[in-house]
DNA sequence: GTCTATAATGAGATAGAC
DNA sequence: GTCTATCTCATTATAGAC
């Protein structure tokens, strides 16, 4: 067999690991089920990683590095004015499709979210994932403010929380359930509901609804 | 050891099972961790199960019978007229205080229906466990409209929809950050955006925020 | 019915030849 | 560097004594 670097053996096999965990989940993804997708033996596998959880660590890395790569995109589109409501909706929709296109693939990410939180030591990693999905949603949302010429009437990045945990639920539905029509109406009602934290930037501190806060019990 | 009748020994080896995936997770879950917890001996599970998967089924029917107790009595506390956004956010809080009053356990929800969407032959399981939430959660906006004398302007099954949504993504991310604070502002605009779909049982058809459909592309 | 003992399998990891 | 062969351990499941 050729002699490969083992920067690149590392990244096939990281690769390799993530084609299992679609496919297969979590559990199934064993030094032998990643080898064997790698078309590698056993051994190389462990010249290029102290062991399993080494590469766990950096095949989340890699798949968020990913989802930053396949998201960022579809935020900078549209340029032309458009309602607060429809840029929301048509980000949604991007991302929605992208779930229906690689179900398996947002089922993984879920998976590896919650195997982040159940290993000690790797809960960072979790915590880590959500911190790039909030600055991902963050900046979908500055680009959907300046499309349609308005501000957000609170701090951008609690818009951000907001429009991470509607997507998490909206995929997690869509994923137990496949009913596009459902995930249609989650989609309807965020975009509607998010448009809502916004006002009309010329009339600045005007804010139509404010978000009243709850004291706690 | 006394001689305990098959159906206390599965509910028996079902609960410690239970415990187990919520401390542990559903991969640590191992027939020998279960039997361990539950203080009997490895062949006691073999003649109560047939095997793990079988196991799994009930522990998953359990876990979703559970729930509806934990939840059902939560939302039929209050008759006294209130406004629909303070019903809705006391119900969040009320749910939300019991993740954060046990978050394994929640955990160990989420775990279960990925697990049930892995297992070839259980993924009705998921449905179902899904279905039960959609119940719940339209039970709960039901007793919502009659405190706040308000008629939901869209059928009920949808709002429930969202409203599972909302709570799932809720749930991710205060397991995953921790953030009271910016669970509490998720809670806030769900209860916002939430009441808002409801309108003066009075006026009847009135819709003073109609939802509007977005046409699939 | 319940136990101990033990198959049978598959996992992660390593030794040592090449 | 890469391979085959093997070690060690934990798992599910069963056999057979009591």
């Amino acid at each position: 067999m050729p002699r490969i670097p083992a920067d690149e053996r590392r990244a096939a096999l990281v690769h390799a690991a993530l084609r299992v965990v679609a496919e297969r989940g979590v559990a199934a993804t064993t030094t032998r089920a990643i080898v064997a997708e790698a078309g590698m033996s056993l051994a190389s596998f462990h010249y290029a990683f102290t062991g399993r959880d080494e590469l766990m660590v950096e095949l989340i890395n890699t798949v968020v590095e990913q989802e930053e790569r396949t998201l960022a995109p579809a935020m900078t589109s549209t340029t032309r004015p458009v309602s607060m409501r429809d840029a929301i909706r048509a980000g949604l929709a991007e991302f929605f499709s992208g779930v229906q296109r690689d179900p398996q693939r947002e089922k993984a990410m879920f998976e590896l979210t919650q195997y982040a939180m159940r290993t000690p030591g790797m809960e960072m990693l979790a915590r880590r994932q959500y911190r790039r999905y909030y600055d991902l949603a963050a900046s979908a949302l500055e680009a959907a403010s300046e499309m349609s010429e308005q501000d957000w009437t609170l701090p951008i990045d609690d818009v951000a929380t907001v429009l991470v945990a509607l997507t998490d639920g909206l995929t997690i539905a869509w994923l137990v359930n496949r009913d596009d029509a459902a995930a249609g109406a989650i989609m309807d009602f965020a975009a509607d509901a998010v448009a809502r934290l916004a006002a009309d930037g010329r009339t600045g501190s005007l804010h139509p609804v404010p978000l009243e806060r709850t004291s706690p019990s």
